[in-house]
DNA sequence: AGCACGCCGACT
DNA sequence: GTCGGCGTGCTC
């Protein structure tokens, strides 16, 4: 055992295991100056790691034979505040996953790799001589070299290469001058003044708010410390701007302010919309983003030479010194979940987060998720409701269209063919929204009714038209289109079912004299195709815009007066619990997007299920009262928000083996914890896809009224599954608060 | 997770 | 005789 004065670094390093390493302190480094958060790098077995000292001791349980010396720190200040590594450690705990891979998460790419943290350099060039006529004349050979040097002339303190080359000279330029020592190269660090000292803040006057907007503002400005507050705001009711105004109270204070949005929502319009408003630099990080951008973005929102990070989900973990808001955009939306490795929900961690800053945290959605709605009923949130939409615009109208004996045109039924017909004769445009839950265009056999499958999955193969070819959406198999049915040998193999390349040429077919604009991942992969789309679809011409869930999300369509929903029933008895929530809330989402204009919207829903209660409350605009009836529905079984949820995993080449191991689970959580009735297991269970990427899937499910008891037993049940030793081809995971269950 | 070590089959 | 398959075990 080491004696007591000495240095011991407990270090996190980004490995699967649930425990941290002890280390030495690096040789020829000051001891003293070490301090938690700080990268340092570590001979790991035999690899070298990148690790965060995550406290400093003075004694090791570590034999004191093992322990080695790190080999040393990355920077001499900690890269994460202590703010981050307490995030980091909480959110290892609750989700039970290794603290060094979690705090890996938690850091852009090029600080895991080992890259400077350095907000990096600017090369400016500069003037070194007098452009007099013998310095012309001796330059006349080279043109593009003299207006090189006339326009760096231009400045005194210098050009910039980008602003240089956006004049359209080239480097080589630039160095061959040098070479004549005509000009001189300077590397200057950007330096990150802190954003406040920015004035004037805005760039642009503000709205004025109705008075709902202003009670809304006024109930999130209440106090600078934590509250939270949902913002159930109807579609068009004016949720960013109150964003941007509560923004501008939490600026003024010289603090910065989060703003989390989902997956897809973060559109360059979005960015644009706070970069027109504040002068303090705005910025970003999402997945489209390269490691060298985000990086930047990481920097300036940790140095707070940023005032405003927008981020998607993993933004959550951006260290933010002067935090003062936190605004979670479209709170309900499922992409906050992260649904693989570190499984967990940013919107969960941001409040989490928002405590710890002691500053206010905004959940805001038309459709509020029923976990938040819970905690407005228990008064742990305030809840504030904006429920006219600004500018005057009145809600849309919601038509149930019963199908049930109807003749469909390829899955279209007649009345709404006229009313799109009609919509687009009046020179308005039309959305066809395709409900893609449970629903993916296949080959069906027609003599013996065999579906194309995956030989990987449990799934039935997605054809696709350009190119031909039938794709697994699970794991990404692929084939040519076959000509004959596996099963029968039978030619007269069809399509079955609708996907949107199908209904794209059924709709281009009936109106041939209007745009089929798709919108969907196919057609918006390439970088510059969404924005492409979004303009075409801006300039208010008649068209049909045709998609999924993309159409659904934050976008403005003032020219759309008709939506059209295809196929809602796919998602009215899902095998989710969470699937009519889910459904429910983008039919509103659907609908909302009608109508923003001066023209009032109307909806219309293909349903064989005209009756639904879940349709009928959704058709009255009725939000509250269809989460009220699936609220009771939740206290009845037990499920969130009515009750906790974790479930383990396996995946195995073998299915009896994943199985075998849940059996044990279960056993010990009866035989543990199965005296309070509060805690039971289900399962296990195949997955609802059972095979999948050639791995079988089996999963058990632990349910319970109370949080503490789960946490107790998903402690115990991990610890033990850390000291089994496993063969490699069976995995398990824990997914604590499941989000889907796949 | 990596990455070692170690023990059995088909090759020059 | 080796090269190399992937099963098992360890990482302060």
């Amino acid at each position: 055992m080491s004696s007591s004065n000495d240095i011991i670094l407990s270090i996190a390093v980004p490995a699967p295991l649930r425990q941290l390493f002890d280390y030495l302190p690096p040789e020829g480094v000051d001891p003293d100056t070490l301090q938690p958060g700080m990268r340092i790098q570590v001979q790991f077995g035999p690899r070298k790691m990148l690790g965060i000292i995550e406290a400093i001791k003075d004694q090791s349980d570590c034999p004191p034979d093992k322990l080695r010396h790190a080999i040393g720190i990355l920077e001499p200040e900690p890269l994460l505040p202590v703010s981050i590594m307490k995030l980091c450690r909480w959110t290892a705990g609750y989700y039970h996953y290794s603290l060094g891979e979690t705090l890996s998460l938690a850091l852009p790419q090029a600080l895991r790799q080992g890259k400077p943290a350095s907000a990096g350099s600017i090369t400016l060039w500069k003037s070194e001589c007098d452009l007099d006529e013998s310095l012309r004349k001796q330059l006349k050979s080279a043109k593009r070299q003299l207006q090189a040097l006339e326009l760096i002339q231009t400045s005194s303190q210098g050009m910039s290469e980008v602003e240089l080359k956006e004049a359209g000279i080239s480097k080589v330029i630039l160095t061959n001058l040098a070479k004549k020592h005509l000009i001189s190269r300077h590397e200057l660090e950007i330096h990150d003044e802190p954003f406040d000292s920015i004035t004037p803040l805005l760039k642009e006057t503000p709205f004025t708010l109705n008075p709902e907007q202003q009670f809304a503002l006024e109930g999130i400005l209440e106090t600078p410390s934590f509250h939270p507050v949902l913002l159930e705001g109807v579609t068009g009711s004016g949720k960013t701007e109150v964003y941007l105004q509560a923004i501008t109270a939490t600026l003024q204070a010289g603090k910065q302010a989060l703003v989390l949005v989902p997956e897809i929502g973060l559109t360059p319009q979005t960015i644009e919309r706070f970069r027109k408003r504040f002068r303090v630099p705005v910025v970003c990080i999402h997945s489209g983003l390269g490691d060298g951008e985000r990086l930047q973005s990481w920097l300036a929102a940790s140095r707070a030479s940023a005032g405003i990070l927008i981020a998607t989900r993993s933004g959550v973990f951006t260290p933010m010194p002067r935090l003062g808001l936190i605004i979670i955009d479209e709170e309900h939306d499922g992409s906050y979940k992260q649904q693989d490795t570190l499984r967990y929900n940013a919107r969960d961690l941001a409040i989490y987060r928002a405590k710890m800053a002691d500053c206010p945290v905004v959940l805001g959605s038309a459709t509020p998720s029923l976990e938040s709605l819970q905690n407005a009923r228990t008064g742990r949130y305030s809840h504030i409701q904006m429920k006219s939409r600004a500018g005057g615009a009145k809600a849309p109208t919601v038509e149930l269209l019963d199908i049930r004996q109807q003749v469909l045109t390829d899955g279209f039924a007649q009345p709404i063919l006229e009313r799109i017909q009609r919509t687009l004769h009046q020179g308005h445009q039309v959305m066809v929204f395709l409900n893609r839950r449970g629903y993916a265009p296949s080959l069906i056999c027609h003599d013996c009714g065999d579906i194309i499958d995956c030989p990987h999955c449990d799934a039935h193969m997605t054809l696709h038209r350009q190119p031909p070819h039938m794709h697994c959406h699970h794991c990404d198999y692929q084939t040519a289109v076959p000509w004959s049915c596996p099963t029968c040998q039978s030619k007269k193999l069809q399509p079955a079912g609708q996907g949107t390349e199908r209904s794209e040429q059924v709709l281009s077919q009936l109106f041939p004299d209007y745009p089929v604009l798709r919108v969907d991942r196919d057609s918006t992969r390439r970088k510059d195709a969404l924005p492409a789309l979004l303009d075409q679809i801006n300039e208010g011409k008649p068209c049909i815009l045709l998609g999924t869930q993309m159409l659904a999300k934050g976008h403005h369509f003032p020219g759309v007066t008709l939506v059209a929903i295809i196929n809602a029933d796919g998602g009215l008895f899902s095998s989710d619990f969470r699937g009519l929530e889910k459904t429910g809330q983008l039919i509103m989402q659907v609908a909302g997007r009608s109508g923003r204009g001066q023209m009032p919207g109307h909806v219309i829903i293909q349903t064989h299920n005209p009756q639904h209660p879940a349709l009928q409350m959704l058709s009255m605009n009725d939000y509250t009262r269809f989460a009220n009836s699936l609220f009771t529905e939740r206290q009845h079984l037990h499920l969130p928000p009515c009750g906790y949820l974790a479930v383990f995993r396996t995946e195995s080449a073998y299915t009896q083996d994943g199985q075998a191991l849940l059996q044990q689970l279960r056993h010990l959580v009866l035989e543990h914890f199965g005296g309070a009735a509060s805690l039971t297991p289900l399962g296990p269970l195949p997955a609802i896809m059972e095979k999948r990427q050639g791995r079988f899937r089996q999963q058990l499910l632990l349910q319970s009224g109370e949080r503490a008891p789960l946490h107790r037993a998903l402690k115990y049940l991990v610890d033990y599954l850390d000291r089994l030793k496993l063969p490699k081809h069976l995995r398990w995971t824990l997914d604590v608060d499941p989000q889907e269950m796949t």
